[in-house]
DNA sequence: TTATCATGTTTATATCATAAACTTATTTAC
DNA sequence: GTAAATAAGTTTATGATATAAACATGATAA
């Protein structure tokens, strides 16, 4: 068994950098809004209205759209199941990261 | 500063799991031939071809190859360079991760 | 009432991971 | 001795996907 490092499968919906970004911040509040999130990460605004949109078909996230101040405004949540995906990745990540030295 | 989450640059060549994978696993030894890297990656082997190709293109692998029972056989080992992005991506990775309760 | 800003969404493109098909050389079977 | 099968990779074709550019819509300012 010499040379044995574990390799676990890592869910590719949270492991596209620009996703994972923005599921660890919405990890950090109980609800985030678009423009918010969009200064967090440093997304363009398409680029992040398209991988929420992923994230809320594949029921990481939920979406809520309301008005503020006469604007539109979107706020995210992360739902339980994206939660678990989440601490999931956490550990097999950790895993993989085990396996290098230093 | 409410909610600050760290969110460091990650290398996209080493990100990708193919690669992370056989890095993980160079890194665990001081050379691989490409038949062992083929069993301990679970890759095809144009796959796992293309990926070693671009890792080798980048400086982060050495590529020797000889003839072994007369067949041709490829050896592969990682690099300095190649050991201290792995290094510089586990801490990122790391700082990532810290960001995930639980 | 025209222009500008705010907040997103839709599309078009360009990259890239992956497997299928191909190459070349070597044994083994007949 | 030649045809089939095995070994070790590489090249290509395609399908997915990340990203920005273009678009849409409504509100405020000039």
């Amino acid at each position: 068994m010499k040379g044995s490092v574990p390799t676990p499968e890592l869910n590719r919906l949270l492991h596209e950098p620009a996703r994972l970004r923005t599921l660890v911040q919405l990890a950090a509040v109980t609800k985030a809004d678009f423009t918010w999130l969009l200064g967090q990460t440093g997304l363009s605004r398409g680029n992040l209205s398209v991988q929420m949109s992923k994230l809320a078909d594949a029921g990481m996230v939920t979406v809520e759209k309301r008005f503020h101040n006469n604007r539109p405004q979107t706020l995210f949540a992360l739902t339980e199941s994206g939660r678990q995906a989440l601490v999931e990745y956490k550990q097999n990540m950790q895993l993989i990261l085990d396996g290098i030295p230093e």
